[in-house]
DNA sequence: GAGTTGCGTTAGGCCAGGCTAACGATTCTC
DNA sequence: GAGAATCGTTAGCCTGGCCTAACGCAACTC
């Protein structure tokens, strides 16, 4: 049983702010370039806004900007901040609410945002021990060690355990939906069967049915090495 | 029991017509002028602001414009949705999280923008038949008989039961807490044992201790008659 | 070496939602 | 009946956050 971080106070920060601090740190953690192409397909804005809004942002001490853009301490807890409220909502809305796991992402974007300091604690006392969101990611600041992983695509002709979903697939509604009426959840048990050269491979779940996977899908599931 | 309540879909109306169908309705509730100066005085904004938004509310169905303000039909359902979602989450937030019930108003102010329909319902599900906020104030859709109230002012020895506390009453941190402090929340026995001239009374509470109120604070507590 | 592609930036603009200052109309007060 | 107060409105302005069009630069491609 952790206890919760304490989040300090970042209610002022602008919304934006917090979003463009979140997508940076999952770029980072989705292991992308951190560069300003990639958040504005990322927040789905243009690249001039990206521009004003990251220099904004390092105006106020939240990003350095180099080669890549780098979240400074006081950057990096405010997305820490945000990504933990998205994540633990998203379990506090499966566990508590019962909402289905395929769809919560859609509302942790917004709950992450109206979640307080307060809420968050009580949130984190309600849930018992919540170490990571339902698709797998970590909740930052819970202490989870996650294992070493590797993505689906990468595995060959053996059996592996799914440990995490991408934030990137989340977002889509067909694709989470395939996911869930194949097993394909953290825990699953998949096998790599066939690969073909453009990247598609087949897979059993659970022992138990085989399903093709393109590279877009499987190169964003991470299973344990 | 009771089953939630259609919400049908409001998610496209920006949150400046959600606030303000919100203060007409609860300008309403507490027998106020439903009048321009009135609601820029319950949000907090200028005169001219009001002006202009009421006109785009009206021109897009939610408002009529007369004597008073008033709202459509299409207006009235909006606001009771936010308002019902305002005081579902002050429930939600006081029972499943326990948060103390004279901080909730303000969380509640943000949740009431974050809750989507399926939460809605979900959070619906989880309250055993949730009637009131922790105010007293009834849930829209509800179904709440309220019983016959007059406001604590206008009692004059006798005993009554504490019903609700008015919104407005909510937003100040100071008197929540010192209502708090002395037993002042919905369900409480009152007995008025003194009233000087300037309006100003003095309340015995749950045959416990004696407690005075300014005309501000007791006009602005209902009990049953 | 010339073109293409990807990237960040500049310039200029749009819209929402607020603001103050000022004014006419009504109502209240004496 | 005169002045004061209250109310809604107009005009003009500002800020935040986005946009498109266009440009300069670097790196890759052939």
């Amino acid at each position: 049983m952790t206890t919760a971080p304490e989040a300090g106070d970042v209610a002022h920060y602008r919304t934006p702010y917090r979003e463009y601090a979140a997508a940076i740190y999952e770029l980072a953690e989705a292991d992308l370039p951190v560069i300003q192409a990639r958040i504005a397909e990322w927040l789905g804005v243009s690249r001039p806004s990206v521009s004003e809004m990251i220099h904004r942002m390092a105006d106020d001490g939240l990003v350095d900007i180099g080669d890549e853009i780098t979240l400074t301490a006081s950057g990096l807890h405010l997305a820490e901040v945000v990504v933990r409220r998205h994540r633990l909502a998203e379990r506090f809305l499966t566990e508590v609410l019962g909402l289905p796991w395929v769809k919560v992402h859609e509302e942790a974007e917004v709950w992450e945002h109206a979640i307080s300091d307060q809420v968050e604690r009580a949130m984190w006392d309600k849930l018992v021990n919540p170490q990571t969101c339902p698709h797998g990611n970590p909740i930052p600041g819970a202490g989870y060690r996650a294992p070493a992983v590797e993505p689906l695509s990468d595995v060959a002709d053996r059996v592996a355990v799914l440990e995490r979903i991408s934030e990137e697939l989340e977002l889509d509604d067909e694709i989470m939906g395939f996911l869930d009426t194949n097993g394909l959840r953290p825990g699953a048990n998949v096998e790599t069967v066939a690969r073909t050269p453009d990247g598609t491979i087949t897979v059993r779940v659970d022992d138990d049915h085989q399903v093709g996977l393109g590279p877009f899908i499987a190169e964003r599931i991470f299973v344990v090495r």
